[in-house]
RNA sequence: GGAGAGGUGGCAGAGCGGUUGAAUGCGUCGGUUUCGAAAACCGAUAUAGGUGAAAGCCUAUCGGGGGUUCGAAUCCCCCCCUCUCCGCCA
């Protein structure tokens, strides 16, 4: 949620973050009912003053026995019946533009670039080149399949389309790159590793943004009003929701591997093939609760985590700067990266770090008490580090081999019990 | 799922329907004292919002939501959460 009383002060600055942002958002109708939920607010509070004098009143002369106390308890009822009848009024249009707000988007900082769509994002770096083969180079719903590592079709017999099972060596190289993306995250980057619910509930879901502008998206356990979570990010970023953190322990940073789900609704026959994109996937998160000077700062090394591990398992990558139309709801700017899939002949999406600013912290009630003993609300980001399915197509895909195999990387092999290739026997 | 107990400020823990935003203790911050520290003593110590140039004033908040009342932390109803015991279960 975007703060309001900025958005009185300089709606000018709004307007054209907006704009960029291509969002057509009515400021002078939010403005216009701040205006009236204020005034109403005003009023009633006045009301209410004289009613509590009042009372304060009568309760001294019931104490002292007066006489006049039935007359003033009908006075202070007529008072209190003014009050509630503004108060209500106050209440309905406060809910208005509270639900008005909710839909707002986060305006992006100043130097995302601006652009209209995704066509207009800019490649901000390449790491490696594309890896050149001396056969043409299989897709993975070809490769996976042979090998008997990945499962199309009893996966859709069970749960239907858009759903993926590994098997033998598939599922064990999905668990290795698991493991080895929350080792190296623990281990060498600094976070603390989390084990999270999957349901969350709808309050929950809307401290980071997903409702209520997505709930199309979510998957839903109507009996229960439980939510399943399409990203760690849910849970770990609303787990201090309410709480007020210490600024001597910032940054706060989490990591956490869960599995994803999402509806996809309105994505149906859009690169949906193999594992490209499916309702259910593993994914391990890095998640930033930290301040607003160093946030942006922060953004940068996070991403550099990411990065990192898409060099040491030798895959070929481009890092993109989004640009304002691109931009994701809650986000301030988001950096994407996406790996070379060579089979698939295409780059797939294996991470999206985002710095949401004050966005999510206003929702979530996320503060940290400053050094000077202030409260200020949290800047939060996150990232993929790294989606699971994605990266084992890029993985086995640039790793195969003229026969059909693959060669497991050397930073995995100590996850496989030593396993360095991937074979059809295997 | 059944039975019971409980949810009050950073923490612990009081609180008769009436000038209670809330005793007391601890903690924290400032001061006195000290060469310095401890101890002792003195003082301060919630958040959000409205209004105002500011000082300030006002409103709300005792798990959440309704209700009774001139007035609710205190009474009534519903919900949520925690703990204990029983049952069931990976």
């Amino acid at each position: 949620m975007i703060d309001l009383a900025a958005l009185r002060t300089q709606p000018d600055a709004f307007r054209a973050a907006w704009s960029a942002r291509g969002a057509a958002v009515d400021v002078d109708g939010l403005l216009a009912l701040d205006q009236q939920v204020r005034a109403l607010k005003t009023r009633a509070e006045g009301i209410k003053a004289e009613v509590n004098a009042a009372s304060k009143a009568i309760g001294m002369a019931a104490k002292a026995g007066g006489a006049a106390v039935e007359e003033a308890k009908a006075k202070a009822r007529a008072l209190g019946d003014q009050h509630k009848a503004v108060d209500t009024e106050r209440e309905a249009l406060e809910k208005e533009l509270q639900a008005a707000l909710m839909v707002v988007p986060n305006p992006c900082l100043p130097d995302v670039p601006v652009g209209k769509d995704a066509s207009e994002n800019r490649v901000a770096a390449t790491w490696g080149t594309a890896p050149a083969f001396a056969f043409a180079p299989k897709a993975h719903w070809d490769l996976g399949p042979a090998l008997g590592i990945m499962d199309f079709e009893r996966a859709a017999k069970i749960s239907g389309s858009g759903f993926a099972s590994l098997r033998g060596a598939g599922a064990r190289l999905s668990r290795a790159l698991v493991s080895w993306f929350l080792d190296t995250h623990t281990t060498r980057n600094g976070y603390t590793e989390l084990a999270v619910p999957y349901l969350v509930t709808p309050k929950t879901m809307t401290g980071t943004g997903q409702l209520p502008k997505f709930a199309d998206q979510l998957y839903r356990c109507a009996d229960d009003d439980l939510l399943l979570i399409p990203t760690a990010e849910v849970p770990v970023t609303n787990l201090h929701a309410g709480e007020i953190i210490d600024e001597a322990a910032l940054p706060v940073r989490y990591t956490c591997h869960t599995p994803c789900f999402r509806r996809e609704a309105g994505a149906a026959g859009v690169g949906t093939r193999g594992l490209t994109r499916v309702h259910q996937f593993d994914k391990v998160e890095v998640v930033w609760l930290t301040t607003p000077e160093r946030s942006r700062a922060d953004l940068d090394t996070l991403r550099g985590h990411a990065e990192h591990l898409l060099q040491e398992l030798g895959l070929h990558y481009r890092v993109l700067q989004l640009c304002t139309g691109d931009t994701g709801f809650g986000s301030a700017m988001t950096f994407d990266l996406e790996v070379w899939a060579p089979g698939a002949n295409a780059w797939l999406e294996v991470s999206s770090c985002s710095t949401f600013t004050d966005f999510q912290s206003r929702r979530a009630d996320l503060r940290y008490r400053g050094a000077d003993s202030k409260l200020r609300l949290l800047h939060t980001l996150n990232g993929s580090a790294l989606a699971l399915p994605r990266c084992l197509i890029a993985l086995i895909e640039t790793w195969q081999q003229a026969d059909g195999s693959i060669t497991v990387p050397p930073v995995l092999r100590p996850y496989l019990g030593g396993l360095d290739r991937i074979t059809a026997t295997a």
